[in-house]
RNA sequence: CGGAGUGUGGCUCAGCCUGGUAGAGCACCUCGUUCGGGACGAGGGGGUCGCAGGUUCAAAUCCUGCCACUCCGACCA
């Protein structure tokens, strides 16, 4: 795949990498003039928005409500989404996953054959076309992954495979709230594992497990996973993976050792035994309120060490076997010409449900506080006398000279107040402020700001280059 | 789904009880003065008061029904 110009140089990792890119992700790389952008900021809170991510999203002009927990997403919103939506296709491509993309409409004919139509509920979205015909907007696709998988596939020699796709989903809940933590319409990533027997099965649930502390970690979370209740998908082993925030949904017990558990490094060998690590990450004890055991809690933790907390939940994976490919007639042939339903495993992570995460684990009362991978832009730059000759030209500079070489930057080249573009600034997150101001460059020196401590470095222009493209 | 609320300009709200020419702050437009942590002055534009009925000479306001949204709880791959 021949480079994007845009994407030459761009930081994110190194050109070779940068051919895997998809389409929407080269376009976020480059500069942007806010004069030229879609930035709908609002001074005052949306007397809707209880918890800080819904908040900071909303005055952030990163999202607007169009119906309850249905959300468009407006520029800043969506760069943000994308990011993170990438990171998680990479970490699935790593682990020997296959993108592919189904439909967001399903016939209900499908979901007879589980038996699910009737077993889903009304949190199921059902339509009816033109011609009557039952139809419905997709809340999950065990069914339609086992359909496509089955039409395709007849002996085990054609297994493993790990099939996954980043779609929207529509689940009607009866109270949406929290903004996009809990909405009804939501992207998320999901893998369908097929194999020839438990044992199989189970090497690729431990595939998705280290793919998963890889993922929530390079987004800068700090996601454990915890044994978990099955729920209505069915099967038998299943950890859903949290990050740790007040707000959260779910009452979570651990023990504090999983906190400082390292994760594995991107030369991790997936086709090698992985077992040692999720040894390591399920020794300790981990669970959610639903499946806590006190005694157990008690007796295996030393109390120091007992850490108790609300998390919320950013991903789940689960084994759950025959349960649709024996209903569903998906099979294969053994090595001794018998045909058996494939075991199946399931994995989501809720893409933008990880955006409303992240926030609320960094924030501040200014305003977001983005990681560095998963933030909307790298460096902002301020120009804090619109209009003066030294100070535009400085701005355009460094504007060009970032975007040379890559980087994702927001030049806020309106004519406001040094004091509105700090608090715009601060409210959006980027990571890196560059300050561009006479007093400074009366000394032929910029500021460099860092969101996440407040820190700020005087320096000339160049050395500001140099510290942000380093 | 139980309970409690709220719908008035882009945002936050007042006005409703006690019916009588739709308001404020912020935002927006024009001009001027400003300019390192959300400036100031003057002028200006923008609202079928959620929708539909009803009562009345007259309804944002009173009555009835509906809709939407929010919060607490239950629920939540």
């Amino acid at each position: 795949m021949p480079l994007s110009p845009a994407c030459r140089g761009c930081p994110e990792k190194n050109e070779k990498e940068h051919g895997r890119c998809v389409p929407p992700l080269n376009r976020l790389c480059g500069g942007m003039r806010l004069s030229r952008y879609f930035l709908p900021i609002l001074r005052e809170t949306p007397k809707e928005a209880e918890i800080a991510s819904h908040r900071l999203m909303l005055r952030a002009g990163m999202i607007r409500q169009e119906a309850a927990g249905i959300y468009a997403w407006l520029p800043l919103g969506f760069r943000v989404l994308k990011k993170i939506e990438q990171i998680v296709r990479e970490e699935q491509d790593r682990a020997g996953a296959v993108e592919l993309l189904m439909p967001t409409l399903q016939l209900a004919d499908l979901w007879r054959e589980s038996g699910r139509y009737d077993a889903y509920g009304p949190e199921m979205l059902r339509i009816k076309d033109r011609h009557e015909r039952e139809l419905l907007y997709g809340p999950t696709n065990e069914e339609m992954i086992t359909e496509i998988f089955r039409a395709a596939i007849r002996s085990y020699r054609d297994l493993p495979r790990n099939l996954y796709h980043i779609q929207w989903k529509f689940r009607d809940e009866q109270r949406p709230r929290f903004g996009v933590m809990r909405g009804r319409e939501f992207l998320m990533k999901d893998a369908y594992s097929f194999d020839v027997d438990e044992a199989a099965a189970r090497l690729s649930y431990n595939k998705m497990f280290v793919a998963y502390l890889r993922t929530f970690a390079r987004m800068g979370l700090k996601a454990i996973p915890m044994r978990a209740e099955t729920g209505p998908i069915g099967g038998d082993l299943s950890h859903e993976f949290l990050i740790l925030a007040e707000t959260g949904e779910s009452g979570v017990f651990c023990d504090k050792g999983v906190l400082d558990l390292p994760i594995p490094d991107e030369g991790v060998d997936y086709d090698g035994d992985l077992s040692s690590i999720i040894r390591q990450w399920t020794h300790l004890y981990a669970a959610t309120q639903d499946v806590h055991d006190e005694v157990r809690f008690e007796r295996e933790v030393p109390p120091e060490r007992r850490l108790q907390t609300r998390g919320i939940e950013v991903g789940q994976i689960f084994y759950f076997g025959t349960k649709y490919s024996a209903p569903m007639n998906a099979v294969v042939a053994g090595s001794d010409g018998v045909e058996r339903p494939i075991h199946g495993g399931s994995y989501g992570v809720g893409v933008s449900r990880l955006v409303g995460a992240t926030i609320e684990a960094f924030h501040d009362d200014a305003g977001i506080k983005w990681p560095e991978p998963v933030a909307p832009f790298r460096v902002m730059i301020l120009n804090l006398k619109q209009g003066a000759a030294d100070t535009d030209a400085a701005c355009e500079q460094l504007y060009a000279a970032l975007a040379a070489k890559g980087m994702d930057t927001l030049y806020h080249d309106l004519d406001e107040r040094p004091g509105a573009k700090f608090a715009t600034a601060d409210l959006i997150g980027v990571p890196w402020q560059i300050l561009v101001g006479p007093r400074g460059l009366a000394e032929g020196k910029v500021e460099v700001k860092r969101r996440a401590d407040g820190t700020r470095d005087l320096m000339s222009p160049a050395d500001a280059l140099a510290r942000l493209t380093a």
